[in-house]
DNA sequence: TCATAATATTACTATATCGTAATATCTCGA
DNA sequence: TCGAGATATTACGATATAGTAATATTATGA
């Protein structure tokens, strides 16, 4: 029996290429160094050499976990003499991040 | 030069525990059939047939899905004769999901 | 108790991601 | 222009995840 006949259905019909999509942002998101790279970077700007100090991990690790946030739209970059600066694009992640960290990153009360 | 000599640091040192268990429950909930069924259940109770069905994804699989996503405490279940019944049991599991919504589930206006 | 519905588990292959290391590119200052 | 700092790209083996299919378990009703 489909569930359309037993509830009123509380849901548009599924849009999967929007789930694709969330899902594959969810996915970037989903690794430790890169949710620390996000909750730094919603504080301010950094060059990879600071998120990779902060994050503890080597130089090209960073600039990869950036390079793969930033293919999502998380990021935008820009580059001042040999540095390059990482600054939050996606307004969004603000938000997405309050949730994340409500649940995980505020335990000490 | 670190980071804390430059900007008064505006996060905690990094819990890597935290973060790690942060990036499990994401990557746990960063595929499409999964998504679907958070919110589904979101809006009621459902069986994995009646997941199954509306995922359309053979029993097994949405089995298997429900199975991981329990894991990290974001359902729980119980059995109803020969049906099993499925339910949020992870209460930030509304307002994460939310935020997914507003960036990618909610783009006809 | 037997057949079947509903759910769960396991096995297997293909693909993706992770962590590490090596190498390349780009930029500035001597 | 040459060397070094900063970032980026590529390669590779190990591990994890996805997808499919086969099999097992549990509970019901005849």
């Amino acid at each position: 029996m489909a569930i359309s006949t037993k509830k009123t259905r509380p849901l548009k019909p599924a849009d999967m290429k929007a789930l694709g999509q969330a899902a594959e942002c969810l996915k970037t998101l989903a690794h430790p160094v890169r949710i620390r790279m996000v909750q730094l970077l919603l504080h301010g700007r950094y060059t990879v050499g600071e998120l990779a100090e902060d994050c503890d991990v080597p130089d090209n690790v960073a600039s990869e976990h950036l390079r793969l946030m930033q293919r999502c739209g998380f990021f935008h970059s820009e580059r001042e003499g040999r540095k390059v600066y990482y600054q939050v694009a996606e307004p969004h992640l603000e938000n997405l991040m309050a949730c994340i960290e409500s649940r995980f990153l505020e335990r000490r009360k």
